[in-house]
RNA sequence: UGACCCAUGGUGUAACGGUAGCACUACAGAUUUUGGUUCUGUCUGUCUAGGUUCGAAUCCUAGUGGGUCAACCA
């Protein structure tokens, strides 16, 4: 039976040009300004141009829209690949803006000599000030009547460098008094006497956004150029340009930028966080980055499902945090090997064990049978979790206590005997007795616990590093607050060493993905040496009991 | 005191003039050798006022609310 799943906007735009025939394939693309490290909110963007086109005949082109030298590096330029390859898409063509700056030179002549634009001798304080206002007209430069041939002089002139940057800009000549401010004789190119990290020193003078993005959608074919909708006034500049350029006309259509509950993703704040070492780096596992999601566990079918999930529309938004992460356990789940690790360790002694130790086998993962069991070494000295124990537990606690009895997870049932404490009065130790019919797999002895333990052999443990993550700020949009770093969590990271794990994890690489049983997903960190692993929090698993004793307390 | 964009549960998105649905969240229950997973159920919504129509979330008008635009940024 075949799902009907409704279309989003642009799949409609899209079904319906197909079906007209205006084209036989579409042609998007995901234009990145190679200025810095791609985040949750460019994941969308790229989800949507790139699934769209897996969806409908055509392809989608990776294009630099390196038009500012001063801001733009090659280092960013293969964080962005790398980035858009992990998340698993391939583009067909990698183009850049700057491989068309000789065509985009020419377009300007061709504008000039239709009488489309002049050479503006005005400072960028004297332009901004004939600009008017969003409610009054503004006025013609004085130079807006420039002949023909003196705006090509001068044109050609700044291309060969013979003014100061400042001192002379090329401007369309549209209408100053255009109720679109966009349309006020916008600045088409700016002198830079500023290297760029492609075209070197070739070029001092470079065309702005609007005299670059839809000239190199026309290029490349693109049929549908996707942004966000602040530049829903762009387009009417970006037709108009096409119009008198004469060129292909592709189109630009607008969707709302997906925004992110508990985080922000201005490249300004971001950069801010980093730079006042409130994170470690670009990819600390807290960050919104894609890099810092990667170093975080979260998997790439993770986001491309909650990129999906999400969908696309023209409003205003906010996406649950809680949604993301969905979507990063729904996978994890599938894939995550299971292991134990005991974070808070309490020792357990099992009085009746005889035996040096023995192999328990136990399941890699109970979703995925064919990934099959390991083995964890048990004997008589253990440690489980000190939240496991209350000496005094409430209703509802179906973990250990005095005289209560527990399953150990793929081992024995036990019975705690004692409870063993320092000269102040702190439990060091738990004295239990097992049931040796109960062993998991040949259970004969037909009790039936509520409770079930993870828990680490003491002679076997490994320890190892977890640093904890939780959200970087506390309240759900820091981005509207005035001052966004009140309102970071102080509590968003916590290192616990050692933590003692079982030994299989050991053999843990950078790409394994581990459920530490009743504590949550983790990854291994890529600062852990051989002999001192870090485990990365990726998210928590859902926890109920955490619930049940919050609201209990909340009672009292 | 201009132009443009937007308005559906707590969140995100459907319904294309004809039963307001889905997912997340929250809550309740069943199952469970992870208080995980899985399964079942419950709560909560069309910004307001007019109009068109047999019938409006949907079309029209006005209002309200939110957003964008006055960079030689993208």
């Amino acid at each position: 039976m075949a799902e009907e799943r409704s279309l989003n906007f642009l799949e409609e735009i899209i079904e319906q040009h197909l079906k007209e025939g205006r084209y036989s394939q579409i042609i998007t693309r995901f234009p990145p300004e190679p200025n810095g490290y791609l985040h949750i909110g460019h994941a969308t963007s790229i989800y949507i141009n790139f699934s769209l086109t897996q969806k409908y005949p055509g392809y989608t082109n990776l294009r630099f829209d390196d038009t500012n030298p001063e801001t733009e590096e090659t280092e960013y330029v293969e964080s962005i690949k790398e980035d858009v390859r992990w998340l698993g898409f391939e583009w067909k063509y990698e183009r850049y803006a700057s491989d068309y700056f000789e065509t985009l030179f020419e377009y300007a002549l061709k504008l000039i000599d239709k009488g489309l634009a002049y050479v503006d001798d005005s400072t960028s304080e004297e332009i901004a000030a004939m600009k008017g206002t969003p409610t009054q007209p503004g006025v013609n430069s004085p130079y807006r009547d420039r002949s023909i041939e003196e705006n090509r002089d001068l044109f050609l002139r700044m291309r060969n460098g013979e003014f100061p940057d400042g001192s002379k800009t090329l401007r369309a000549k549209i209408d100053m008094a255009h109720p679109n401010m966009i349309m006020r004789d916008p600045v088409l190119y700016r002198i830079k006497h500023v290297p760029h990290h492609r075209t070197g020193n070739k070029w001092c003078i470079y065309p702005l956004y609007d005299m670059a993005h839809g000239q190199c959608d026309s290029i490349e074919r693109v049929t549908h150029s996707i942004c966000t909708m602040e530049f829903v006034p762009h387009r009417e500049l970006y037709d108009w340009l096409i119009e008198k350029l004469e060129i292909y006309p592709s189109k630009q259509y607008e969707f709302a930028r997906r925004n992110l509950s508990y985080t922000v993703t201005s490249k300004r704040k971001l950069l801010q966080l980093v730079n006042e070492k409130h994170v470690s780096g670009w990819d600390d596992p807290r960050m919104p980055t894609i890099s810092g999601m990667r170093r975080r566990g979260y998997t790439p079918e993770s986001i491309r499902d909650f990129c999906a999930r999400i969908g696309v529309g023209k409003r205003e938004n906010l996406a649950d945090m809680s949604l993301l992460e969905f979507c990063v356990r729904e996978h994890l789940n599938k894939i995550a090997l299971r292991r134990m690790v005991v974070t808070d360790p309490l020792k357990v002694v099992i009085t009746n064990y005889d035996k040096e130790e023995e192999m328990v086998l136990s399941e890699n993962n109970p979703e995925d049978p064919s990934s099959g069991m390991r083995e964890v070494p048990f004997s008589s000295e253990l440690y489980i979790e000190r939240e496991d124990f209350m000496e005094n537990p409430p209703k509802k606690f179906f973990r250990l206590a005095p005289g209560k009895m527990v399953r150990l997870k793929s081992a024995y049932i036990i019975c705690c005997d004692e409870v063993i404490k320092d000269s102040r009065g702190n439990i060091i130790e738990l004295r239990c007795h097992y049931i040796p019919e109960s062993k998991s797999g040949s259970d004969t002895s037909g009790i039936h616990v509520k409770g079930t333990l993870h828990w680490v052999s003491c002679k076997h443990a490994v320890p190892v590093m977890i640093r904890w993550y939780d959200r970087l700020f506390v309240v759900e949009n820091p981005a509207e607050e005035d001052d966004f770093i009140k309102y970071l969590n102080p509590e968003s990271l916590k290192v616990i060493y050692p933590a003692y794990a079982e030994p299989s994890l050991k053999n843990a690489t950078l790409n394994d993905k581990f459920q530490f049983l009743r504590k949550g997903y983790f990854v291994l960190d890529k600062e852990s040496e051989s002999d001192k692993l870090i485990f990365n929090l990726t998210v928590e698993l859902k926890d109920k009991w955490d619930m049940i004793q919050k609201k209990q307390s909340d009672k009292h």
